[in-house]
DNA sequence: CCTTATGGTTCATTATTATCACCGTTAGTT
DNA sequence: AACTAACGGTGATAATAATGAACCATAAGG
């Protein structure tokens, strides 16, 4: 297609350039698949198996990906280790969550999950699944795009609008049946987020999963990530919602003190809202 | 330059391939230094700005990076935690070391640090300083070169001919005064090694700094990472030598079982000489 | 108020990358 | 064992995307 000369500048990052190309085989490794082959991977991104192998290449000398000594199969390499460690030992929040995650799921008796915002979506960074015998069982390390999930929505409900545009106008896959592609839609949805504080997905990114999500913050106000949890879509009532949502905020409060995060004042206000019911 | 014709392939991955820079400029933030500004990081990297801050937002889309909200830096984003924690569920080999860790700095009184292969250099992936007044500080989440640290030489000692040649090959920086950089003193160095089962770095990676590493293997017997305990130079003695590795090569042992390591008979051999003494 | 630093942007040039067809191996099937 | 199909990997050329000098706008500092 050539470079048309003034195309918009932002548009070119979604995924015309090599390194964005690259770095999107990192997201295919999950906790589901840690080991993946050239063939697979290329097929997946839909990238030539030829570059796809040079980019394999060119990540393994920075130790970002490593092949599996004899199998033929790549794998993320110990270089990730050293970068989370870098920005865990600066900036130290996925062990605050942590602590905040086994209060969660210990005191709802389901499993509780962490994420904070990587670029488009979320990063899953903690997970404390429940002791229960039906209980659901994430695939942690997964990444949650942002119109399918709880987390994702609430969010999205207290970013900036440059930001929700940014994110309501990429293409929106229907994880489920039940999954809100509609970009009017999901704006009112929004909106009625930001004035309860927490946002629900009822099988909107996984079947039989309901999700409830409240939102964490940064210094400057906007949204870190969330914490949620999830429970079998049949088990969720009306007095489990109450009792989780409970939680969510007073973890959430706790989070954003350990951070050093700023809650807006729509958000509370919301949770007051919720305190006097 | 252009690209001539039928140029050695593997010779391309060293720097000309623009992946490679933008992943390049991950390794500039570490733990003295998690926060860098642009232009700095186009100084430190020789690659222009624009080019720079476009691999920037590229890998902010992806999660890599973030910008830091109200401050003009960039810190590594959420994303690299996520994929260690995949990584590290898959194939957790960093929790495996830092117990060895613990138990070498305190038995040993100094500080210990763990690194893994990544790509072309070693990652540190785990340091338990001592609680002595005196002591090795680390910067961790450093980078180690193969050729100036005890630990880099210990995991050239046991690989592979190949990977030792590309390893020499590469320009070798001289980082204090006492840094070997001639490729046939190295070698020598290395069969020594291989003798021993154990190398020793007096002040040639940081200045009154002694390092004295031991290596740790994988499945297929080739060197995974090292194990190491730092001391300050001066404090170095004969019979601190001989009791620090013998720790190492106790904790060492302990380590490869945890990670499936298959110690080559060469290794063996070097430790049962070890035990005699 | 002028200087000098920063982060960020543009656009024509050109060097880099994607593509396709191709090898050599492995693994599964008949 | 022969056969097939898939795998990882390679190389040359057409077509693309990266590059970097010059360009703003802003902020810091003298």
């Amino acid at each position: 297609m050539g470079r048309v000369a003034g195309i918009k500048p932002e548009i070119r990052s979604i995924m015309s350039t090599t390194v964005a190309k690259a770095l999107a085989l990192l997201d295919f490794f999950s906790d589901s698949e840690p080991e993946i082959g050239l063939s697979e991977l290329a097929r997946r991104s839909g990238v030539d198996k030829a570059t796809v192998h040079r980019m394999l290449l060119v990540m393994c000398d920075h130790g970002l990906v490593e092949k599996r000594g004899a199998a033929r199969l790549y794998r993320l390499g110990a270089g990730v280790l050293r970068l989370a460690r870098v920005r865990e030992t600066a900036f130290p929040v996925s062990s605050v969550f942590q602590h905040s995650l086994a209060i969660l799921s210990a005191n709802t008796g389901e499993t509780a999950h962490a994420s904070l915002i990587a670029g488009r979506a979320l990063a899953t960074i903690g997970v404390c699944e429940s002791n229960r015998g039906s209980r659901v069982s994430l695939v942690a390390g997964e990444i949650l795009r942002m119109h399918s999930t709880a987390s994702g929505l609430v969010v999205l409900a207290f970013s900036k609008p440059d930001i929700v545009d940014r994110a309501l106008n990429e293409p929106m896959v229907a994880k489920t049946s039940r999954t809100i592609t509609n970009t009017a839609v999901l704006r009112a949805r929004l909106q009625e987020i930001r004035l309860t504080g927490f946002a629900d997905a009822d099988q909107t990114n996984e079947d039989d999963v309901y999700g409830l999500a409240v939102p964490v913050f940064d210094v400057d106000g906007t949204p870190a990530g969330a914490i949620a949890v999830a429970t079998p879509a049949h088990r969720m009532t009306n007095d489990l919602r109450h009792q989780v949502i409970a939680a969510l905020f007073q973890e959430a409060e706790k989070i954003n003190f350990g951070i050093g995060g700023n809650p807006p004042a729509d958000f509370r206000a919301a949770v007051a809202r919720f305190s006097q019911t």
